[in-house]
DNA sequence: GGTTGGCACTCTCGCTGTGAGAGTGCCAAC
DNA sequence: GTTGGCACTCTCACAGCGAGAGTGCCAACC
């Protein structure tokens, strides 16, 4: 398994004043943030004594309230309306209000049960992956395939499509697949033969079989002068195609749920929607997510203007990695506004990055180092 | 090139009576159109005269507007609004009104070098292709990848992973991938010797290699028994791969420029903007479009409810084929509000197909037959 | 007969004003 | 520290109203 699965976000340090809250500060923290959660309307004193049985006065959850709005924790729309959680206030009731209300024994096996009924690919994992925390946490899910951090030679095969154009296959030591077409030509060019059949291609691929396996894109293209011309210019390739997959874990993004984060009343007008749309869509800000997620395993949330990116302030992600440690490496996660369920969420991704952790694990075989 | 590329829908036949309009009405009719497309107002007969310069009073545009909505070319929101194109007026307008408006030589050229640019990757060529379209025609985009109707074994490799793992990958004759890891008890119970080394792997490999080239899924299975143990069941999961290929042309589908139509005026608010997002999540109308696109080539149009989807009543389809004839079948388009710019997306649609077609065909080889 | 200007009519949309409702903050009393 | 009371504020939904845009019809004109 990757580390222990804490759940702690990465910008927490910021907070710190609210350290010392009482009790009654506390519990009306966490009444305003779940009714907010879940009705998505400011929260007035009155309604939250109705709802939670907080055996005080509204005049005495008013004043708490204002207590927690001096020190960061509840804001106001306006004057006469009720208090909404600020990032902070999510921030505390995440690190240390929230009850995780975990998917139960029926759930769990529920979820290994779609699993088990899937194909073994690698891809319809991933998919599963995604739809299972896009409904069940109701926000956007993303997942990507696990991938060594390091891509590595697996094996080459080219292979002779309809007619004389060749496919490279490139199975990477993490079990990744990439492919490109060759260039006929250039491929004519190398050969001494210049008919060029089947059995010569099978002969450089076995030539670079034998001797490359596991090594990355400098050490391949390192040896590359040893091989026999073809071999050579093959292997030039596999190098260029081992460069280009060093790195993109992001690639081959899985992606689910989108409508139940469009659909949020916080994103229903104006600009946002675009903005949201287009961070999702493009996908970097995995980019950003992966050294944070990578330096400690476990569940991250990062709530609202914890995120660097500007087009995020508004939004929450709840992420983990997953794969075999220190050999391919994952991510998943959701992504919903800042009112999200989190005692849902966070307690589902972690569930279900052990569960791909298992997986991987299983098929990479037992026999770990 | 795949047939002739023609315009036209897949229900024109039910528009007739529009057939006979008079040259007023086929300029107003016209008019209308291209101001509703892109104010996204109703247009009343003051502002279109105004706009285009029609040569006549607004009185005398009024009544060719009632005749036209006697005909069913034109629509009333209510009493006192200006007029919106049916579907029928749509589809009349593309049929016979329309002047296209393709890209012209700077964009040709511009389309070509981006493709030029990109590595010789499938998927990066749809990526692109996605990109263009919906960049150009600014709506979203579905690109899917070129292949065979009928899946056919190309060449399967059994490569081990990291430890004992094992990954089947197999080239389909279109040159399309796909992988399946191998349960290894399963596996180990068919070998005659149980150490089951790479060596007997690539020996069984190449037995079917040699044995199934072209071969479909129950070709394929008749002949796995002939093979040893391994290799038949081998041939077996090749079989079942090769049935779940069979007809699944709309796997890995490419999309672009969603936000396009989410941002349009039509899916600002209510529920239309959840069916239109479940409709291209899913995808499974590009299952409905197969069969009309393959009986005839060229680039086709579905207006709103010409759409047998009921989701898809506000959407129009303008999608061709594309790929080498006979032997793999790709579905390209774009996708919007009725109100779309038919003129742009017609021809853009049109000259990505063709590009596809070349891209591929270069690549199987220019032996056609 | 097609075309035009005139005119009455209709419907939407944006603006304003108003009252209800929800919520707050403060204070004095417990 | 907690509570009930009370005055105050702000939003929101709704009604009313006038401007504006557009239509349909008709009589007159070329």
């Amino acid at each position: 398994m990757v580390g222990e699965r804490t759940t702690s976000g990465h910008r927490a340090l910021s907070f710190r004043p609210a350290l010392g809250l009482s009790e009654r500060q506390r519990g009306v923290l966490r009444a305003v943030v779940e009714d907010y959660v879940s009705t998505a309307q400011p929260v007035g004193s009155k309604m939250l004594v109705h709802r939670f049985e907080l055996g005080v006065s509204p005049a005495t959850v008013r004043s708490a309230m204002a207590e927690l709005e001096v020190l960061g924790l509840l804001s106001h729309p306006h004057t006469s309306a009720g208090r909404v959680p600020s990032d902070l206030g999510y921030r505390f009731y995440v690190e240390s209000l929230m009850r995780e209300s975990a998917p139960d024994r029926a759930d769990q096996l529920m979820i290994r049960h779609q699993f088990s009924q899937v194909q073994l690919t690698t891809n319809e994992w991933l998919r599963l992956a995604a739809s299972i925390l896009a409904t069940s946490t109701r926000s956007a899910s993303v997942v990507t395939p696990a991938r060594a951090r390091r891509a590595r030679y697996g094996h080459v095969q080219l292979v002779e499509l309809a007619d004389r154009s060749r496919l490279a296959v490139l199975v990477l030591a993490d079990g990744n697949v990439v492919q490109r077409r060759l260039d006929r030509a250039a491929l004519e060019r190398t050969a001494t033969d210049p008919r060029l059949d089947q059995a010569a291609l099978d002969t450089a691929a076995a030539a670079l079989n034998g001797d490359l396996s596991k090594l990355s894109a400098p050490q391949v293209r390192r040896r590359a002068s040893q091989f026999t011309p073809l071999a050579a210019h093959v292997a030039e390739i596999v190098a260029q195609l081992l460069e280009e997959a060093d790195g993109a874990i992001v690639e081959d993004v899985f992606t689910d749920g989108l409508v139940n984060v469009l659909e949020q009343p916080e994103f229903a007008g104006g600009g946002k929607l675009r903005s949201v749309m287009e961070v999702l869509q493009r996908s970097d800000f995995l980019e950003q997510l992966l050294p944070v997620l990578t330096r400690r395993g476990g569940v991250h949330v990062i709530i609202g203007h914890e995120n660097a990116n500007d087009a995020m302030h508004e939004i929450s992600l709840v992420f983990a990695p997953y794969g075999a440690p220190g050999r391919a490496l994952g991510l998943l996660g959701v992504l919903g506004p800042t009112r999200m369920p989190y005692p849902r969420a966070i307690p589902t991704v972690r569930y279900l990055a052990t569960l791909m952790d298992e997986l991987i694990n299983s098929h990479y075989g037992e026999t770990h180092d």
